[in-house]
RNA sequence: GGGCGAAUAGCUCAGUUGGGAGAGCGCCUGUCUUACAAGCAGGAGGUCACAGGUUCAAAUCCUGUUUCGCCCA
């Protein structure tokens, strides 16, 4: 028998046991057509990520369903892997270079991605061994990158497969820009954050040929140096006349015709609009109705270029400054007034994103859309929870053409190629070596990537082989459930569905289990800014992982996010004790166990073994019921409550009993079950905290390799058993209600008391008789005796246990008097009780339309406090009686 | 402006066919009782946001209001 410390310490554990399950090969899974697979793809973490909350909680509870399913006997499968993050990694690798004072343009393309490869075989690893930490159980074996050469592969092909059916264009249109990433971003790359406190100026523009000004409101003043017109509403009587005339453009002196368009607002500011096609989306679209030119006023990091005249190589804020202020010394600024609203930034570094009119590549998404939209309308595909599925389709009802393409380096490069002699576009998987139109070997290819979230929408198959029908995807596909945050329902989980149905014809997962998002205990998002991360890495150092992972599976209920507080870790952290320093007491009393038996059916059970038997069966199927409904919280809570409310609390301290005093059998009986119980448990627990419940099974007798592939314990309907769930609530009434008197009075815990128990009832009674020794230890008693009534009650202390009269033998420990106020507060509340339940009681209408249970139910509520009450009046006349003699 | 969600103990949250308000943490009291002081025993603390309605019966269903959060335009 090994010496265990009496606090469980995770960290010698958690490395050792991590270890001997890739030794062992459990993660892995192969296709076996003879079993049914289980299948779960990991949402790929960004090469340049380090693990924080959010993935911690997505990847644990990943984890819990693939380790519980495993153990339900399915071919469980989790494919790991990463993302190359196009703009996030080009990022990192550029400030690596800067700090070298060099630039990726002084580098070139080649050399500069060999940079971000060598980078990637250094770093990108880090965040795998960050969730190998986490006890996740993926299938390193099978572990992908987005940039491998089969997603690559998949990647192209998907690619020409869309441009052959006609769902890929490439042509000019205003699209978001951020001038510090230099490309395109598509529209939900675009994060809108309020501007409360910004401004609206109302700008005078000089008509032309004659006397005075149309007032134009704006925000963005800087913009008016691209203006090519003013507009108004044709409704808008103020400005008819003015219709057809032009205006000038102040500071640059250029003509602006004024024109008429419904979509000017009559109500906003002036009711004229500045027109400014080149840099406002809307202004764009008037500008085509009407023909306008365009005027682009901008370089690539929104620097005002040598269309701004005077004000050209001034950056945006400092090109507005410098307009208004002009404007103001020539007079023609007639008013600026307070106005709030939104402006867009770019997702990925907050740089306030310019729409520009460049070329890019779009796909279209409407054809995509359709299929994707019935797949989940008809349950082929479930969000849990169900609101979820609502925001896809209104998403995906007004979905637009995605833009694709990215003006960096690092990605997928767009597989197509222009010849430089004929113009020739192509469009293919290979390399092309000569132009099909000319012959010309003189081809260039394109140099934009694409949008990273391409790739992640392939995600599900490239993984399993696709483009080649391979066995891994006929037996893998489609995967079962995807876990992520509802913040990637658009990015990922809309377009993995379009990608699936298009690419493969099949959805590439049956559900989607939307988990919550990670906020701190204010409920602030945790971010790096507001200094309130929570390190899941080093929480494992200071709590273990298991208690991280138990505290993140108890918190997730579905439909709410999570905020995380390091208290609430610690309380996981004492239950991992908890169950160490019980399995510890179990390990002494059980030793190898080689002389037990499994089969408590063997045993003549006493009500507790019973009734810890029926538990744990419910347990049991509780723990299912909740699992199969991703409600985390529901199934750990359970588990919780069962081991140390129960089984530690109850059960373990009655086993002492029969362990130290009683015969050998009572002994043997005690060891199988606690053996019994604690195995069970442990299987039960093991998805949720993986390592602890792996050391402690290996220590206790065993059968099997690991705990992680034993059978997950089902629920044994005849181990359920009611009568003994009641009787054991009289049990332990009386347990807690000789405690109570013992706290109440202050009387010291040492203490023996004698106890007289009045059963209400012959089931009590008996229940009572045969279990005195138990009650008796519990409530440290050492005489217990069970009476018709007490003799003289006023110098007992009365308490009240499963409806019957309980006393505790008082003289000499406290002071009567006090008990005498003691009793009248309880019949006060009793009382209240009483009051309400006659008042229901009364009601014709409650006695003729509720179901008949629970009026019965009532009435014998009713009667019991009713009789308690009357015996506590009989006990605070005997004592005033007594007082007066 | 549109949509979604939330409001229950000091804090964070559970609470499903509507039928006696719960947990963890914190707080108070007692206690190192031979697995565990990261423990054990006990206790205090709630107008279930507000106002109506449905019902014999509402934290739970309906309507409205207020406050907060998120998403979209």
């Amino acid at each position: 028998m090994p010496e265990l410390p009496d606090q469980y310490k995770p960290a010698e554990v958690e490395k050792k046991i991590y270890s001997f399950w890739e030794e062992k090969r459990l993660f892995h899974a192969e296709v076996d057509s003879s079993r049914e697979p289980f299948v779960i793809v990991i949402p790929p973490p960004n090469v340049t990520g380090s693990l924080h909350m959010g993935h911690a909680l997505n990847n644990v509870l990943q984890d819990i369903i693939i380790r519980y399913k495993r153990m339900k006997g399915l071919n469980a499968c989790w494919i790991p892997g990463t993302d190359h993050a196009g703009i996030a990694t080009q990022n990192v690798v550029e400030k690596e270079l800067m700090a070298e004072g060099l630039t990726r343009q002084q580098l070139g393309r080649e050399k500069f991605l060999e940079r971000v490869w060598a980078w990637k075989e250094k770093y990108g690893n880090r965040i795998i061994d960050q969730l190998k930490a986490l006890g996740a159980s993926a299938d390193w074996e099978r572990q992908r990158f987005t940039m491998d050469e089969g997603c690559s592969r998949a990647v192209r092909t998907f690619f020409v497969k869309l441009y052959q059916d006609g769902l890929i264009y490439r042509g000019d249109y205003m699209i978001n820009w951020c001038p510090r990433c230099h490309t395109a971003l598509s529209d939900i790359e675009v994060e809108h954050h309020p501007r409360p406190e910004a401004a609206l100026w109302r700008v005078r523009y000089p008509l032309k040929d004659q006397e005075g000004y149309i007032v134009v409101a704006t925000t963005r003043p800087e913009t008016m140096l691209g203006d090519t017109a003013v507009a108004v509403n044709p409704k808008d009587p103020r400005y008819r006349q003015l219709v057809g005339r032009m205006a000038i453009l102040p500071l640059l002196n250029r003509e602006l015709p004024i024109i008429e368009d419904e979509y000017v607002d009559p109500q906003f500011g002036t009711g004229a609009l500045k027109i400014t096609p080149a840099h406002d989306p809307h202004d764009f679209e008037v500008a085509v109705r009407h023909g306008l030119p365009l005027v682009n006023i901008f370089t690539e990091s929104a620097v005002t270029n040598e269309n701004a005249g005077p004000y050209q190589g001034l950056e945006r804020s400092e090109a507005r400054r410098r307009v208004v202020a002009d404007l103001e010394r020539l007079g023609l600024v007639e008013g600026q007034e307070k106005y709030s609203h939104s402006v867009g930034q770019c997702y990925r570094c907050d740089t306030m994103v310019e729409p520009r009119i460049s070329r890019q590549w779009f796909l279209r998404m409407k054809p995509l859309a359709g299929p994707a939209v019935e797949a989940v309308r008809e349950g082929r595909i479930e969000f849990i929870p169900s609101p979820w599925a609502k925001v896809y389709f209104d998403w995906m009802q007004n979905i637009r053409d995605w833009c694709i393409s990215r003006q960096i380096w690092w990605g997928h490069r767009i597989p197509a190629w222009y010849c430089r002699r004929c113009g020739q576009e192509i469009v293919t998987v290979d390399d092309p070596q000569v132009c099909p139109g000319c012959s010309s070997e003189e081809l260039h290819q394109e140099d934009d990537v694409l949008d990273t979230w391409f790739s992640s929408a392939l995600w599900p198959f490239s993984t399993l082989g696709w483009p080649d029908d391979t066995e891994d995807l006929r037996y893998f596909y489609p995967t079962d459930v995807l876990v992520t945050g509802h913040d990637i329902i658009f990015f990922w989980v809309a377009r993995m569905i379009m990608a699936g149905l298009y690419g493969v014809g099949d959805v590439p997962f049956h559900q989607v289990f939307i988990n919550p998002l990670v906020s701190d205990i204010q409920g602030q998002k945790m971010s790096k800014s507001r200094g309130n991360v929570i390190d899941p890495l080093d929480v494992i150092g200071k709590c273990g992982t298991d208690a991280l992972r138990f505290t993140i599976s108890f918190l997730t209920t579905p439909g709410r996010d999570v905020l995380l507080g390091e208290e609430r870790i610690e309380g996981m952290r004492n239950f991992a004790n908890k169950i160490w320093n019980a399995s510890r007491f179990i390990l002494m009393n059980v030793g190898d166990g080689k002389d037990l038996t499994f089969s408590v059916r063997d045993f003549d059970l006493a009500l507790h073994d019973r009734w810890i038997l029926s538990q744990l069966s419910q347990t049991a199927r509780k723990v299912e019921e909740e699992l199969a409904r991703y409600n985390f919280s529901q199934a750990s809570k359970a588990l919780y409550d069962f081991f140390w409310g129960r089984f530690c609390d109850w059960y373990i301290e009655m086993s002492k009993r029969d362990l130290y005093r009683g015969e050998k059998k009572d002994s043997d009986k005690a060891r199988s079950i606690l053996l019994y119980v604690q195995d069970r448990f442990l299987r039960l627990l093991h998805p949720f905290m993986p390592f602890i419940t792996e050391e402690i099974w290996q220590l206790l007798p065993h059968d099997g390799e690991s705990i992680m592939v034993a059978s997950y314990p089902s629920y044994e309907e005849s181990l359920i058993d009611e009568e003994a769930d009641r009787q054991m609530e009289a049990l332990m009434e009386v347990v807690t209600e000789v405690r109570r008197l013992r706290s109440e009075h202050n009387i010291n815990p040492a203490q023996k008391l004698r106890i007289v128990l009045v059963p209400a009832n012959g089931e009590l009674k008996e229940i009572w008789a045969q279990s005195s020794g138990y009650i008796m230890d519990l409530a440290r008693v050492e005489e217990m005796r069970l009476e018709e009534s007490v003799e003289h009650p006023g110098q007992y202390l009365k308490g009240v246990a499963a409806g019957a009269e309980l006393y505790v033998e008082a003289s000499g420990l406290i002071d009567l008097s006090s008990e005498k106020e003691r009793l009248r507060r309880q019949m006060g509340r009793l009382d209240q009780e009483i009051k309400r339940s006659q008042e229901k009681l009364a009601n014709q209408n409650y006695l003729s339309r509720a179901p008949e249970g629970v009026v019965a139910r009532e009435r014998t509520k009713l009667q019991e406090f009713q009789e308690v009450r009357d015996r506590l009046q009989r006990q605070i006349e005997n004592r005033e009686s007594l007082e007066e003699l």
